[in-house]
DNA sequence: GTGGTCTAGACCACA
DNA sequence: GTGGTCTAGACCACG
């Protein structure tokens, strides 16, 4: 599990590191239960300092990504809420539908990136 | 064209502008070619500062989703860029497809939650 | 609204200030829609790190009790969701009656003490 | 007596222990008198470190709760302190009594959960 | 050892 | 002007 962050972004530290541990949680490369690194380990490595690794691991486990366990640090959490794709989710995907449509992509290659993205991510059972 | 702005949200007015346009036009609710409001006139109805909306004008402008004419004010650019989607729109979907692995949603619903967004722009052709 | 916090009490100064904010909306000493004073107006009045206190109106927003507005600081949300108690309240107040019974108080007087608590809160309506 | 731990909970373990212990003695589950689990066994049966239940037990005998003797043990202690509630606890009914009015909920509700809560308790005499 | 908290001071984005 | 972010280094509670 290595992180690139992009210093020079304007998107802040503490939310690249969140975004890097979702895509490895969504694809699989992060386990359910799993151990991520110590807060002070992932600021050594990166070069960040803790708060801000601090920040993000208190960020994904209010939403829910994570669990932090007082002995042994973070964990993925081992059984996320299933089901329907919340509210939220749903307005940001419709802004990429509708940026897609804007750029004069088809609604048929949206779809195909779309299909693209989902098997980059781990199979769970038969899904 | 009317713009719904929070005020107390955490994304910038100047993006939530941005955004309910570039949604205007990937349903079709704003026409290729079609006029949008002056800075000024935006800025009055929705109470914000011009500053703001010049903004997210000059925004949309380097997205290529707008032209500024001195003399006719800003339309929406008639043929956009014709093609595939670009890395960071791909890189977006590839998160948010992560995100829904993450909670625990289905390969399936997301892909159908996707196939929903789409179906809410614009045809173009036989797309 | 002042704020008197207790530099060597064992709860975080960042919790102490959001309690008090919380004591005074439910009091009606702040009612809804006022505005709190600016973090660093709070920082320098209370002696205290402009992060403490930022850390404090993120937790308040993120629990509803405010809203934070780009323009014009943090104010008291005006309609909060009307209800039922949430099960972590429930809880607390179980364990408050659990103390109350353990220590030998009376149930009556539990009562009396839950009524004198609430008759300093805000009336709301008829309530 | 069972207790329930939750290691990924932020309020810390041995507090956990401390106030499903009250929470025993309040509804009566815990006899006055009562033997509890030596701190070694009540560590084996948790799979908690024995340090954590002796600070459990340690902040449980200051608070008055209960009683240790070197040769039995802990007991839970027969006649507390009889009379009216302390300040601390007070001021948490109070925090919860604004909580709950800040969240829009009635007088009324308030009072009914606490009536609900109260009800839980062992009725010590005609109370 | 872990995460949680706090400081003092800095820079930036937004409006 | 506002809040948001980040740093470097420190101390503490917990287990």
């Amino acid at each position: 599990m290595i992180l690139r962050l992009d210093m020079a972004s304007d998107v802040p530290i503490y939310q690249q590191i969140r975004n890097q541990i979702v895509l490895g949680i969504g694809t699989g490369a992060l386990a359910p239960g799993e151990s991520l690194p110590t807060v002070r380990q992932l600021a050594e490595s990166t070069g960040v300092n803790s708060m801000t690794v601090n920040k993000a691991y208190a960020l994904l486990k209010s939403e829910g990504y994570i669990l932090i366990d007082r002995r042994n640090g973070a964990k993925v959490r081992p059984q996320p809420s299933d089901g329907v794709p919340g509210p939220e989710l749903l307005h940001r995907l419709e802004l990429l539908a509708a940026e897609a449509a804007a750029q004069g992509i088809s609604r048929e290659t949206f779809l195909s990136a779309c299909r693209g993205a989902a098997e980059k991510m781990r199979a769970k059972g038969g899904n």
